[in-house]
Order: structure tokens, then sequence, then C-alpha cells
DNA sequence: GACCAGGCACATC
DNA sequence: GATGTGCATGGT
């Protein structure tokens, strides 16, 4: 019918951003484990608060498993006080940190060889971690194709009527995961460049001026029809 | 001084 | 299963 579907809005958007903004080179880290920890301590935090805390740990040479792990973790939360809930996020830190070591020898490569979605079981039962650090983790640090869905990704979802408010985590995954190739540097630039767009851009009025999103109209899709029914 | 930021767990209904 | 609340710093 040559109708635009929701598979093809979400691809299209895509275009747009990576069209308009360019790669992100995400994460910024400098290894995989700095991402793990770094998205810990992002979880309903600006990333420049993160920075402060990260650059805390390596100026005293702790971000490593094995000085994470020796830790008091009354230094640690104290280190990480400029990310803010610190006293969680250390608590946090060494969850997953005694995870590593129980199950991994406190290896990152050996973690990453098992099976992602196993993997991902498994991450969701370390308290603390819940499903977007899971999927930045998988995504982020260990080059696995999931898709991280943020507080960002749902209000421009929403914003363009790609979803409805009720949209649990599973179902925007799920809208990205079942329309588009599992391709991880795509899902990497995708997800960063929906970041930079609700940071900058999708504020409090609909399509702010600038965005690169304004022009981008979906045709015929679901939320429409979702509309006409109300 | 209010509001927000790359969430999550836990209590309660 | 949905809804409310605590966790806390630092920038606008």
């Amino acid at each position: 019918m040559g109708r635009r579907t929701t598979r093809t809005n979400v691809r299209v958007i895509y275009q747009h951003l990576y069209k308009a903004l360019g790669p992100q080179k995400w994460w910024p880290a400098d290894s995989p484990f700095e991402v793990i920890i770094g998205a810990i301590l992002t979880q309903n935090t600006s990333w420049k608060n993160v920075e402060k805390a990260l650059g805390v740990l390596k100026r005293n040479k702790v971000l490593t498993p094995r000085k994470l792990y020796d830790i008091e973790e009354k230094r640690l939360a104290e280190a990480i006080r400029s990310s803010g809930f610190f006293n969680i996020k250390a608590k946090r830190i060494k969850h997953f940190i005694r995870f590593l070591f129980e199950n991994y020898q406190g290896s990152l490569e050996r973690m990453f060889l098992e099976d992602g979605g196993c993997l991902r079981e498994k991450l969701l039962e370390v308290n603390g971690v819940g499903p977007e650090t899971v999927d930045s983790i998988l995504l982020y640090a260990g080059g696995k194709p999931f898709f991280v869905v943020d507080a960002y990704t749902k209000r421009i979802l929403l914003r363009h009527d790609l979803i409805s408010d009720n949209a649990s985590y599973h179902d925007i995954q799920a809208l990205f995961m079942d329309n588009l190739e599992k391709d991880v540097s795509m899902f990497n630039e995708y997800h960063a460049l929906l970041v930079y767009v609700g940071k900058y851009f999708c504020k409090k009025i609909p399509c702010c001026e600038g965005c690169p999103l304004k022009r981008f109209k979906k045709k015929r899709g679901e939320g429409q029809q979702k509309r006409l029914l109300n």
C-alpha cells in the first residue's frame, strides 16, 4: 500500500538524526570497566557530575575491579559524592563487583563470553542494576546488540506519537529491536543521538526550534489511527 | 529557590 | 500491576 509503517518511522528517524548530527562517539570512557561504573553513576544524574566522580576514582587509581573490590564502601561513597545518591550508588557498585568476582573471577572478558540474553537475566538480578543500566552495560561495554531505552527516548517517541503514555521499558525496546537490524554500532549511535536530541531540543514544547525531527512527519502511523479511534 | 539530570528498589494499595 | 517515595549533588 506504500503506507508508512512504524518500522519505517523507526528507521527514518535514525536517518534524520544521523544525517543532521553525525556520529556521537559514545560511550565516553577509556575502558569497558569505566563504562559500567559510569552506567551506575549516571542513574538519574547529569553526566557532568558523573565525570567528576570518575575523575576522583581515576586520580585515586581505584577504577579497576580489584581495587573496587577491596575499597571500603564508605571510602567509595565519599569518592563518588559528586554524582549524587552516593551512598546507594556505592552499594550498587559493590553489588556489581561482588557479582563479577563470584561468577567470573573479576574478569569482564569472562563475563562477556556469556550469551547476551543469559547475561542480561543474570545482571538484572544484581541489586541496583535495572533494565537501562543492564542494556547500557551490554551495548556499550560488551558490544552486544541490546537497545538502550531512557527517559529521553520515551519523551521523544511520545512527542512523535509512536508509543502510548503507558508503554513499558520492554515495549519501547521492542519497538527498536523488532524493527531494526541487530547492529551494535547503529544501536550505539541511535541511543546517543536520542539522548542528544532529548537534551538539547526536546524540552517543553513539542519539537523545539532547530530539532532535527521538526520536519519529521510520520504518515498514517499507528498513533494517528489510535487518535481517530478515540 | 524551584526544577532537572543518560534510574532503581521498596512499600503500599 | 500501578503508583508513590527515598536516594543527593550540582547546574540552570
